[in-house]
Formats: structure tokens, sequence, C-alpha cells
DNA sequence: CGTCTTGTTAAGGC
DNA sequence: TGCCTTAACAAGAC
């Protein structure tokens, strides 16, 4: 569940399910995924409340009641689980029981995700190098980060301390929609390139976070119904390419993406 | 069996 | 030095 819209869902589905329930039992997975001390977060979460949640990238920051803060990250395949019954997933890392029977887990089953314990997200964004959150910036402060960048295009999206919150799936989809070539380099990229990629970010973002959030299908001119390669290019022109970059599978149509 | 996957990071080549 | 690539992590889908 990872790129800024699915992370944006996990924010609300806490919203909706945990907020100002009084944690009662604490149990803790694998070493791997804690980055304080795992009795840290013991201690810290029990007898605790979650009050609020935040969003920088794809980190869901929560706030407690009694100071400080908990941050999930999801890697690949992390989510949460409320829950009124008594089998916690297999795969389960956190799973905190509220006073009133009930329970939440963050789910894990590859184990890339990460649990951290901060006390402010202007600390924990430093700590992380986090660039800015992708849908916090209007379009001048898109344009400007551009100013000193070099390397391809796709490796400058993906760089979370340089932007916060896009992955492949959507970069890919930025690029395509924006005609862009996704080895293009960012230096040859002009105003209007940028100016478009920040319109077609902006939207895709929204369109994307209304699909899990409000059971909107992606439209079919969107590259990701069709990701995949030898499909054909929904704009009807040419077939999907696949290619490696940065060691992530990039998708892209040739006929209509131009390598800047 | 093998190959693929929405993320991040270390290590090494050029 | 900066940019780029691979490999590694680990589980499940196909």
């Amino acid at each position: 569940m990872p790129e800024l819209p699915e992370v944006t869902y996990q924010k609300l589905y806490i919203d909706s399910t945990s907020l100002n329930k009084k944690i009662v039992e604490v149990e803790l997975g694998a070493d791997k995924i804690f980055q304080s001390p795992k009795k840290d977060f013991k201690e810290k979460l029990i007898g605790n409340e979650f009050i609020e949640t935040q969003q920088i990238g794809k980190y869901l920051l929560v706030q407690l009641k009694q100071d400080g803060m908990l941050v999930i990250h999801f890697g690949m395949t992390g989510k949460m689980d409320y829950f009124n019954h008594d089998e916690v997933q297999k795969h389960a890392q956190l799973t905190l029981k509220f006073e009133d029977g009930s329970r939440l887990s963050f789910v894990c089953p590859r184990k890339f995700g990460k649990l951290f314990l901060t006390d402010s997200l202007e600390q924990f964004k430093k700590q992380q190098n986090l660039g800015p959150h992708a849908t916090d910036i209007d379009e001048k402060a898109f344009i400007d980060l551009f100013e000193k960048k070099k390397g391809n295009i796709k490796s400058a999206l993906m760089d979370q301390s340089f932007i916060a919150g896009l992955g492949n799936l959507y970069v890919d989809e930025m690029l395509f929609q924006s005609e862009i070539h996704p080895k293009s380099k960012a230096e040859n990229l002009t105003q209007k390139d940028l100016s478009l990629m920040f319109k077609n970010m902006v939207e895709i973002l929204d369109t994307v976070t209304k699909s899990k959030t409000e059971g909107i299908k992606i439209p079919d001119s969107y590259l990701r119904p069709h990701r995949s390669e030898g499909e054909d290019c929904p704009n009807g022109k040419g077939k999907i390419e696949m290619t490696k970059i940065g060691g992530r599978s990039t998708y892209f149509c040739p006929e209509c993406q131009e390598i800047k």
C-alpha cells in the first residue's frame, strides 16, 4: 500500500477506526520493522491514545495523546487492519488492543515496512531528509525544484529527498500523460514540460486517491490499466514497452513519449 | 521451477 | 564527484 494515494487511504482508515481509544495491549512483530528499541514502542503506546494523523510523502505520522508520534512506513506490502474478532493476521508486525476490545494491526508480509518513534513532524522530516510532500506545493515551487536537478527524470521524481510521495507506478503515469520519455534528462525539460508534469501529477494523485477512497475506477486513458509489455497504448498509437531505470520496471509508450 | 512486484539502501562502476 | 546500475531484503502471485 505504498505511494502517496495509498498512504492517504491508510490515513483515513486509521482516522475512521482508531482515534481517541485507549490502548490496553501491545503486540510486536519482527525486530527489523522497529527503528527504536521494541520496549520503547511498548512503553510509549500502552495506556496512550491516537489523537490525529498527518502525512508526509509515504510516511504516516500518528500523534499520541501523551507526547510523541508513531510513524508508519508501509514498504511494498504494508497495510492497516482494524478488526473485532480474535484472529490476528499472519504477518501482523504491530497489534494494538483498544479499551473497547477492538484491535488495529500493522500487517506487513514482506517486512519492508518500518515503524518509528519521533517527537515532531519537522524533526522526522529532517531526520529522513524528505523533500516537500507532493501535494503540498504549488506549480512554481515544483518548477523551482528542478533548477539544479540533473539526471534522468524518472529517478528525480522517485527521489524522496527531492519530492516526497511519488513511486514507481505514478511516476510512470505522470511521464506517460505528459508525453515525456522516462530517460529524458531533467535538465533538458522546459518550463512548459514541468508545468504540464505538475498539472498531471496533481490530477493523477487526486484521481487515484479518489479511486481508493470512493471506489471510482481509474480512467482507461491512464497508463495504469495497460501497464504491461506489449499492451496497446490507450492513445492507440503504439505498444507499451518496458525498460529498467534505477532497478525498477519502467513502462512507457515509445510513440507518445519523447526523449528530451 | 522461474519471474514478477506500489520501497529503500549499500556497494561498486564509470 | 555525481550519476547510474545492480543486489539485497522477503513473501506471495502467476
